[in-house]
DNA sequence: CACGACCTGGGTATATATGT
DNA sequence: ACATATATACCCAGGTCGTG
């Protein structure tokens, strides 16, 4: 519930710092890969059914399905340092770095704690990220992307020692097989997109598409594609000043039913009221 | 993994209510 | 008045399950 600062396309990535609201909003859930890094405060780290303490110096990991959302303490309020990437940086450079973030969210921890020699050296890299970021010195977006992929390393040297490679062999060819699927929707999302679109790249029948789909990504076709349609409203609906109708057509919805109906059960509020609280808590001009 | 059959949820169209 | 938000009914497509 908040407006990230675009992601730099040359870069590949973004990093900003935030606060969590002391209450827990509705988990949300974007296409970029997410390292969360805990600078002070204190407060949770909710993912789906799990939640994790946060102190300084923790080191949150994201992938691109999982849902989550961060809470700062009411009285010690937390503040983060958030990387968000595009998965393709990573794929550029050695898909092996992917692996960390391909995970089955019921057995993976998030949280790597202070404690752990991981977490202080990438701490410290993502300070770095920040410094970089904020002097835009020449090639600054090339020593990001190089930050980011130190990051990553230690990402899978971490979580590489403790997973069978069976685990993340298998894991990486369920990732092999959707993906293309994924990048699909993340394009044409505001067409009026069928199973059969995304069965066709998969070389699969529907039934059996679907399946597969809904097997690895954790929801159904349609639900998936209504969160990415709902992701682009609440963009829109924060970074400018179109009418709800003209956010609704262009996020994807053919009419305004379906988009308050879907709005209000993903989000918990009317696409407005959401618009006016952004207001409110000042995120509707990031930075 | 393909196919076919069935059931349900969600999209469409339309009308209506609320709010500025 | 106009935009925003909700309500109702119809119907199709996606999900599911059994079969092979």
């Amino acid at each position: 519930m908040r407006a990230w600062n675009a992601i730099d396309q040359e870069a590949g990535l973004s990093v900003d710092e935030w606060t969590p609201l002391p209450y827990p909003e509705p988990f949300h859930w974007h296409t970029e890969l997410e390292i969360g890094c805990c600078l002070s405060g204190k407060g949770l780290f909710h993912f789906g059914d799990k939640t994790y303490e946060a102190r300084p110096g923790d080191v949150f990991v994201v992938n691109n399905l999982e849902r989550h959302i961060a809470q700062s303490d009411e009285h010690d309020p937390s503040r983060y340092a958030f990387v968000f990437f595009d998965p393709a940086v990573l794929l550029k450079e050695n898909r092996e770095l992917l692996l960390p973030f391909l995970y089955h969210p019921p057995r993976f921890t998030n949280r790597i704690p202070a404690s752990d020699a991981t977490s202080a050296r990438i701490g410290r890299l993502v300070a770095a990220l920040l410094e970089e970021q904020r002097e835009r010195s020449p090639g600054y977006q090339t020593m990001m992307r190089s930050l980011l992929l130190e990051i990553c390393v230690l990402l899978f040297r971490h979580y590489g020692d403790g997973l069978p490679t069976a685990d993340l062999t298998g894991a990486y060819a369920r990732y092999e097989r959707i993906q293309p699927a994924l990048a699909y929707m993340k394009r044409h999302f505001r067409e009026d997109l069928q199973v059969a679109n995304i069965a066709s790249i998969m070389r699969l029948s529907h039934s059996r598409a679907a399946h597969v789909f809904a097997e690895t990504v954790g929801e159904g076709f349609k639900e998936h594609l209504l969160h990415l349609r709902i992701n682009e409203a609440k963009r829109l609906l924060v970074q400018t000043r179109l009418s709800v109708i003209e956010v609704c057509l262009q996020s994807g919805f053919q009419s305004v039913t379906p988009f308050y109906r879907a709005f209000r059960r993903i989000v918990g509020l009317a696409p407005q009221a959401y618009r006016e609280m952004a207001g409110v808590l000042g995120i509707a001009h990031p930075q």
